[in-house]
DNA sequence: CCAAAAGTGTTTTAGCTACACCCATGA
DNA sequence: TCATGGGTGTAGCTAAAACACTTTTGG
């Protein structure tokens, strides 16, 4: 740990919509539990979402692609705003000053970062393997945490990590969210483990097969030999994609 | 219109949040059609939703609802947050500007309430007959439209309203939506129109008596006489409510 | 030839629609 | 007693679940 450093400049102020950051959910699956990405600030303890803020210039949207082209360096994530948070327990000026500090910032008494902030929730569906993670120059490290699984998160960040599983859970019927989260070629059974691990339960492989098939979705490819002794099962992707 | 009124002082900047505001889309069922509260600007022909900003010691939700209980005097009212607007279209200074003149506002060139807001949007759902209509001190009028007949509103506030009613019908399974349209006591017929209007479209009348009874969430009153020659129906209300 | 897993056929079940019938009501 | 609208019974349809059966694969 280098002591010697020079303190940093801040965010400057007038690049940035006061009073207003982000925060995401990034979901992925690693082939047996649903993860989101965590990271930890530096010297804090502090683990928190992925947030940022937004800049005077960008729409909210815009700012969120942006910051995660940088922590994943995926581009044309699946993207969804599903909640502003703006209770007045958001005010937090110790926790950011603590952050500020840990990281050299040159970091005035009275600063727009302490003030108060709502935050504009967003989730993602990225493929887990896809992702090169770096953390960004707050943190010193970004990682995939089980769902059930998260560590205690600083702020409300574990209020909006629940509610993101939520609304996910609730939208799984209408988007297409399997496109998402999985390789562009997948076997049924991925598809099915997908659906099992953000729903929490169980489903009937027959009528899970029955029921995506019949959505008309999915292309059929060829069959997979995994070495397994058994069956070879069929290879998918969805139509929309590719061809 | 009185030509002599002194210049009013502005809503003061440090009271409130810059760059954040609230809009709602006010629901409500007159017996025949869906229609959402609209207000007019004094002198500017601007057509608007209702909302407000955000003060700097209220929650995001508790400023909503003191909005609300100031136009339409009821307290307690079912609100849902659905979406935060943030896009870089939403940047008006002229149109804020004009109405400020329009409201002989004491309006310097440069002022909060010319800068970029993003807009955390809500909608409600309320009792068409128990609302007294109160314009605050921007408009000169608040009024009922039908949803398909709204006037051209101000910036992205159009949109807003499409958004509202597309989300308002996604939820319309999951929460109990006419316990906050109708009155207490109301009859099946009643309930059934409130969905149609809705949804926009006729729903079958014995299925969906059936379907509701079904949920258990009413309970059946007394019969309802209305001198019609024809059988009483009968009068439910929603079991959540009162006993 | 066996075990494991995948695909599909068949039966059962549940929910919903549509129709019909009956009832209550006031003219 | 007739017309109107409300409540409910019943038959039929369809989607989904449960189960069984068959196929494919490597050991």
């Amino acid at each position: 740990m280098l002591t010697t450093k020079k303190l940093k400049p801040l965010l400057p102020q007038e690049d940035y919509l006061p009073h207003v950051a982000y925060d995401c959910v990034i979901f992925g699956f690693d082939g047996k539990e649903l993860k989101i990405l965590i990271l930890e600030y530096h010297n804090t303890g502090y683990f928190a979402l992925p947030g940022g803020f937004i800049k005077v210039s960008e729409s909210i949207d815009t700012a969120v692609k942006h910051g995660l082209k940088e922590r994943t360096g995926l581009d044309n994530i699946y993207l969804e705003q599903f909640y502003t948070f703006g209770s007045m327990s958001r005010v937090a000026p110790d926790t950011m000053r603590t952050i500020l500090k840990a990281n050299d910032f040159d970091c005035v008494e009275s600063n727009w970062l302490f003030d108060r902030f709502i935050s504009v929730a967003y989730y993602a569906l990225i493929n887990y393997n896809s992702v090169t993670l770096k953390p960004d120059e707050f943190s010193d490290s970004i990682n995939w945490y089980a769902i059930d699984e998260l560590p205690d998160l600083m702020m409300d960040h574990n209020e909006i990590s629940k509610k993101a599983l939520q609304v996910l859970r609730a939208n799984l019927e209408k988007n297409l969210i399997g496109m998402n989260l999985l390789p562009d070629k997948f076997t049924m059974k991925e598809l099915k483990e997908v659906y099992e691990v953000i729903l929490g339960e169980k489903l009937g492989r027959t009528s899970f097969q029955r029921k995506i098939l019949s959505l008309d979705i999915l292309i059929r490819h060829e069959k997979l030999y995994t070495g397994g002794a058994h069956k070879a099962p069929y290879v998918y992707s969805f139509k929309t994609k590719n061809n």
